[in-house]
DNA sequence: GTTTCTCACTTGTAAGTACAAGTTATTTAA
DNA sequence: TTAAATAACTTGTACTTACAAGTGAGAAAC
């Protein structure tokens, strides 16, 4: 089955600039090519590339200045989990590799969830899952997901290890994350964290929960993440 | 001195609907107006409404679905310094109080600064200032502030307890705070922090480091914020 | 009564046009 | 030589038009 799957020419340009900025092309500080010659180069009009430079500034990979143009902003040297959406593409050309603790398996909802559910997802069962990431053979995080058992035949099934979660989410099922909400916390690292993430309990880590949107209304992707900041700080924008 | 000031309709129409939403016209799941009916409205065209509603779409107010319309999505719950500049205008109705600690001072910049420099701010010298912020009386913030001192007069004689930097640094200057970076971290708050904040030393706490973007090119503001996250979460989105 | 289809309405994408406003380098005048 | 004016860029704002694609309600067919 081949799903031509028509990508909208505003993403495309991003991607493609996006891909650039990160593998170098342009380095951090250069001026981007100016819109009226984006247009001439990708062949599209002014509010198309507009729309993909205001993607890019808004993900911190440029930022805009009137009467001077574009210039771009990425640097390596944090983990952005903030405002990308999926810890992969966020590291950068870093040695990210993931060991699942727990695999896949459909369990009951806790009673109180850290967020609220929907009648639709209470009724139809969680999936759990577990997994330890490593940077550079340091484990920073600790990833607690959970999504619901709605249209997701034999995932239980399905081999993690190397692939994201992400990437089966869309490759199996067509099912795109989109963004989400976050709450963050400081917290003292429990017994089972503290191992995990080779610090003593008590010691702080950072928390966060978070709810992603899918492009599939109704279901969404909670995840409880447990990060060790005691070598890399968590980057974002705002 | 009467400046007429143009601020654009996206921006208008923007802050509109952003106090509509905060202020409860529109409810937590209801649907906007459609953008034509937000154009007949305002006397505006879609690409200006879709502009105000992107912007709103991306600091979380409200949630766009194609074919159905614009969601409202805004609770007051958590603290939201993440998505929105400015701490006051982001903790919506609640009682924010801000104790000042160490009044403005010109000092020389530390030597290992958490963020590079550039020369003209290394020359110019650096203005300090050091805050408590009180949430419902119960100290949340401790932040630490450094702005080089360029072209700001008379800036360590305001009076900053009532009035925020952001307002001053706006009435006083013409000088408007863009986004900006951050870093954040889990640490163990230190003797002065914990007693600032209410805790016991080595407790976790939240640390934002944070550059943010002025409309005055080459000027930036920096923060370190140490924040109590036991009672209250940072929320963000991404 | 149930299902299917159509239509009206929503947001998404994309082209085109025009002018405003800020930046920079060049040209011109003192 | 210096300083001001200008021209040639840049991005920002705004209107216009058109069609695609998703949603939901009501009409039509079964």
């Amino acid at each position: 089955m081949v799903l031509s799957v028509k990508i909208p020419q505003h993403k495309r340009l991003y991607e493609i600039l996006r891909r650039h900025i990160v593998e170098g092309t342009y380095g951090e500080g250069d001026l981007l090519p100016s819109e009226n010659e984006l247009c001439r180069l990708h062949g599209v009009t002014r509010p198309t590339v507009r729309q993909a430079l205001g993607n890019l500034a808004n993900d911190g990979y440029i930022s805009r200045h009137q009467g001077k143009g574009s210039i771009v902003h990425y640097r390596l040297r944090e983990i952005g989990i903030l405002s990308v959406a999926g810890t992969t593409s966020a590291v950068g050309d870093r040695n990210l590799k993931t060991r699942m603790i727990i695999k896949p398996v459909i369990v009951p909802w806790g009673d109180d969830f850290m967020f609220p559910l929907s009648d639709l997802e209470k009724e139809s069962g969680c999936i759990n899952m577990e997994r330890l990431r490593l940077l550079d053979d340091s484990p920073i995080f600790y990833d607690i997901s959970y999504i619901a058992n709605i249209n997701l035949p034999r995932i239980t099934s399905r081999k993690f290890e190397n692939r994201s979660l992400f990437r089966i989410l869309r490759e199996y099922y067509q099912i795109e994350i989109k963004g989400g909400e976050q709450r963050i916390k400081a917290i003292p690292a429990s017994l089972k964290i503290s191992r995990y993430l080779q610090l003593r309990a008590g010691e702080p880590v950072l928390h966060l929960e978070r709810k992603m949107e899918t492009s599939n209304p109704g279901l969404f992707l909670y995840s409880s993440i447990f990060c060790n900041t005691k070598k890399y700080s968590i980057f974002g924008r705002f």
